[in-house]
DNA sequence: CCAAAAGTGTTTGTCCTACACCCATGT
DNA sequence: ACATGGGTGTAGGACAAACACTTTTGG
């Protein structure tokens, strides 16, 4: 192959945080290495980009290999380019963040050959390289997106409960909302349906399941809409 | 050099969007092509990466060598990675937009070797490589941004009226704002402070100068205040 | 004195906030 | 029957939107 310049090349990675919901906690999932530098460390799943693959490529095929996750929401965080951030050579990655719904198999997710971890946000190992800082951005970027846009779905199964929307706001934007508040200003966006089934399993009355109507909110965004919670 | 892994390297460059404001338009710098592909047609200035430079420092030192501009405003955007976005072999860049105020200087600032002009974002000619999709991006952070962080004072002169202030957010966001309701708004957040100076040279009453007080954000901001407009 | 833009107040409606009680269900 | 969370209404205040005229200055 023919090079463009005769200058040294970075090398590119990309790297995702996966954030998670339980009934506590924003989780994150993190793998623990198996080569040195930070051998027996955690650090966020991710790799090599290749030549023949896009940066979304990449991610998704990272996630897969590294965590079992597909099909996932996912979306380019930012670009990290300290000279030192690996202490082998020059590494520029592409970070992402991707949000997924824990359901039932929260707190351990391990795969095949590595081991994978899912940590609350709250109490994180330490992390390889910039890792920490790279999950401090995609924090900061899910509690400022997740107010206008409706992502926050993402970690929630697909027929929730408002108490559970509400929930999961309050662990991201990090302070309580008023109930009756909360379930006004949602209900009146129309964008959340309610459904006919109900929750099941528990020991007091059970709460109606929503879902959110995806067609109903890319028809009114179209019209001018503008989700905000 | 050590190489961590065997696969062939895509190369990475940075390349800027950087946006002007004058009395009509929001103005964008693009610099004519000395070489192929594209030869002679306009591009956004950027240029490849070094193994000893952090990213930022790329896009700050290709913005001098490329269109002189120096200190100023510069925010990472995003980083395209299409496989096929150079026809030559495999380039991620990593795009960023800057932001100027062109005072009296617009519409032609070449510089030394290469042709570069100023093109109003409404009419502008075709451009190389992707570059069209990573100035509608820049555009659209622009928009987003500017509503909800004082990004838009860059664009403007150091001192300004009420008036300028007012016509920067309405080209941007592309839409008519009330002149009372405007001046309330931004006069109530104490971040835009009166100066003594009023404009000059001007064929009617002279309308007084304003500039951002970044001391009175910061410190606003620190205590849970939130610019909008 | 005319043209051109600067500068200013009030009313109306909407939306956000704060707040407390009854309801349905499982044990 | 009781414990647990589900579900609802209202009043007050703050803020956004709509809207028109007077003032200042230069030519």
């Amino acid at each position: 192959m023919t090079h463009l310049y005769e200058f040294a090349r970075p090398a590119l990675t990309v790297d995702i945080v996966v954030f998670g919901l339980d009934e506590e906690d924003l989780q994150v999932m993190l793998i623990q290495r198996d080569l040195a530098p930070f051998e027996g460390g955690w650090a966020l799943p991710g790799g090599f980009v290749r030549v023949d693959e896009t940066l979304d490529d990449a991610a998704r095929r990272e996630l897969v290999e590294e965590t079992g996750l597909k099909d996932i929401y996912l979306e380019q965080l930012y670009t990290f380019g300290a000279v030192e951030r690996d202490p082998r050579e020059r590494v520029v990655t592409v970070a992402y963040y991707a949000l997924v719904n824990l359901e039932g198999h929260h707190v351990q997710a391990s795969t095949d050959a590595r081991n994978a971890a899912w940590f609350p946000v709250s109490d994180l190992p330490e992390l390889a390289f910039d890792h920490q800082a790279i999950l401090d951005a995609a924090h900061e970027r899910l509690r400022g997106k997740v107010r206008y846009q409706p992502i926050g779905f993402e970690l929630l199964p697909e027929r929730f409960t408002l108490r559970q929307l509400q929930h999961m706001y309050e662990v991201i934007l990090d302070r309580e909302l008023d109930k009756r508040n909360f379930r006004k200003k949602v209900l009146a966006m129309e964008i959340v349906k309610e459904t006919k089934e109900i929750e099941k399993d528990v020991a007091h009355r059970a709460a109606r399941l929503y879902r959110f109507d995806k067609r109903t909110y890319d028809r009114l965004t179209k019209q001018g809409f503008n989700f905000e919670i």
